[in-house]
DNA sequence: AATTTTTGTTTAGCTGGCTAAGTAAGTATA
DNA sequence: TATACTTACTTAGCCAGCTAAACAAAAATT
């Protein structure tokens, strides 16, 4: 491979789209006290109050190290708290507090912003064929060796 | 915003596909001993040897502060070494050393790799439209508000 | 019933990101 | 010339990622 060929990769402006999306969707969500990636966790407790941890790192695509370290830190920010299972010792459930829940409407606003953002100026065709593309890239890489 | 619609949106896939897209690229990337991003600071120096670190933390899209400690461990695995500027003082200068100028070969190898899976199954037109809906995307981020 | 294996979580330690603050060199101004 | 301001870099401290190891509970095996 040519050298220049790396920053003229797909692959190169991909990380780089994605960079900059990160970095907008950590702006965003600063304004309502949150480091990006924890509105992931709480979306998922939106959805099913009391997820267990794993069932938390898996449904994020995250491991459980990574998992129980920002739990810990919603916990700390009193967002969510955690109770040890009644059945199997070894299992953590997390349960939203009042505050953790008060966040979702703000949240949602969030995404809904981020999206609106980054899709403009895109038809809905292009839209379909980005998500599409995507999801084709996607496959590749599952799959990939 | 309804919930479903964040994990169902173009950001949210966006950000899937990239994080897998740098899990790819870093499991490559070990086997020549190298961390994600760390080949994009040699990239440049491949082709200018001798860049100051504003230059490089400019050219790789990083803080200076990022650039700074990177740079330092690339140092520690003495890939680089960095020197002071001769006319200014303020100025570090980046040098690779023949062990960094030996990674050459194999990232142009690994960049290769990651491209031709992350691409698979796409014809032409439909990379070169996937570029063109990332670059819109990008567009749209870097002047959205 | 005792032992071994598996499972769920946590902690430690590494990485690349960032912001904020600090330090020294260079430049501009009085 | 002395002082004030700007610039380049570094350090400290936060974050989200990871892997590896440790620990305890549960399940499987002997």
């Amino acid at each position: 491979m040519k050298q220049e060929a790396i920053t003229e990769s797909t692959g190169y402006l991909l990380a780089h789209v994605c960079k900059t999306h990160r970095n907008k969707a950590g702006e965003l969500l600063a304004a309502i006290d949150l480091y990006v990636g924890q509105e992931m966790f709480l979306l998922q407790l939106w959805q099913r109050d009391g997820l267990s941890l794993s069932e938390m790192a898996e449904l994020v695509h995250v491991q459980p190290a990574t998992a129980s370290r920002m739990v810990g830190r919603l916990e700390a920010e009193e967002l969510v708290k955690r109770r040890q299972d009644s059945e199997d010792g070894r299992v953590s459930r997390i349960f939203l507090t009042l505050k953790g829940r008060e966040l979702r409407e703000p949240v949602l606003d969030v995404w809904e912003e981020l999206e609106t953002i980054s899709m403009a100026n895109l038809t809905a065709d292009e839209r379909i064929l980005l998500r599409r593309l995507l999801l084709q890239v996607y496959q590749n890489l599952k799959s990939g060796d």
